[in-house]
DNA sequence: TATTATACTGTATATATATTCAGTATTTAT
DNA sequence: ATAAATACTGAATATATATACAGTATAATA
């Protein structure tokens, strides 16, 4: 992408607004009335010379045929509602509609990781690492887990999340980040286990 | 909203397809091309009935002047790129372009409050308060402040993150959340002192 | 020094486009 | 039984719009 000059800055910014606007594209005309133009032809090179550099894409003999390259391309904002999971009901699925707090928009590659869903922390077992009551987890449902991921897992229909450490082949260690907290010990062959996901960010509003 | 007919349904999300691919919407000429009709009064006509029915707005006059309401509304999910800002350099503005470390996309009503920009926080000051290295605080520019906030001072060109505490009328107290921190104390008639803004939400990647 | 890019005004025009009018036919309400 | 809504074809037209052409002027580049 080439260096754009303050006009064509104006050019383009005036074509993003007019379509929040109005929701299609201005005309040459369209552009002259709002930045002040007396002929159509200024609206026009400056368009020229947007398409040029790769802003915008003109499409020729068509009225408004003008569209934003990059940016505000439809694809590559891709936003998605990601449910926020509050206390999880004893037996149900962590999905179901009923923990469903409310919903929050976020761009899909939000995280370095794609996600699933928002997790609301209750109580303080990882307060040493950053996670306060309250705050939101994002999860990507998945079991490939490493030895240092913080987890999320469900003991006896109990959610919790601890860093996770595998002490040998049928036993794991969930290590809270808060010396008031006990450390779990799981035996795999005995108690019923399972991982839910991972943390792979956090979103906290105060 | 009433109801409505296959046969505009069709239309409608001919439509919306066509917006997608194209980026501005069709006239009547592209939506029987569409969907094979052979008179343009057959587009026309649905397109009325949508109007009547209240699924789109049509602009008399207008060559494509047809938007969506409602479901694809523009103004519903505003999407802006927010500046990460890493080491402030001393001296410079905070959000001066050589301090941007790179840009975030993010609904801009994504915390309780607008913001400006995202702050990377270097050292573990506030780790009490579950802000740690790296983190990225959302900073809201203002001066509106109150004991308790989280703030982003600068004091003699040195950017910090500190909870506020006014103790008198020119004395303020930052107080960090970290024991091996100490507190700065700040006389306004002596220090050269300035609110940069308060934390208004916090995103961690990881 | 010549050339190219930027930044405009002003006029002109082919055509892209909305929109009206005249029909035909079927289905749905009143 | 009559009106109104739906669902079209086909033709005509005023105008909205892209776009080319003729100029002027300044700054940046080669």
């Amino acid at each position: 992408m080439k260096e754009i000059t303050t006009q064509q800055q104006r050019v383009l910014d005036c074509i993003q607004v007019y379509l929040n606007k109005t929701g299609f594209p201005p005309t040459r005309a369209d552009i002259c009335k709002e930045l002040g133009f007396k002929s159509p032809n200024s609206a026009e090179t400056h368009l020229r010379a947007l398409e040029k550099k790769g802003f915008i894409s003109i499409e020729s003999g068509t009225s408004r045929g003008i569209s934003i390259i990059g940016s505000s391309s439809p694809n590559d904002k891709i936003q998605d509602e990601y449910p926020v999971i509050g206390l999880v009901a004893a037996g149900s699925p962590t999905l179901a509609t009923e923990n469903i707090e409310n919903k929050i928009n976020c761009p899909n590659n939000f995280f370095d990781s794609q996600f699933d869903y928002f997790l609301k922390v209750k109580g303080l077992s990882m307060k040493d690492a950053g996670i306060m009551e309250d705050d939101l987890v994002a999860v990507k449902k998945t079991s490939e887990i490493k030895n240092g991921d913080i987890v999320i897992a469900r003991i006896d229909d109990e959610v919790t999340i601890k860093y996770f450490k595998r002490k040998s082949e049928k036993v794991i260690e969930l290590e809270a980040a808060n010396e008031n907290y006990k450390n779990i010990i799981i035996d795999l062959e005995v108690e019923d286990f399972a991982i839910e996901g991972k943390s792979v960010g956090l979103l906290r509003k105060n």
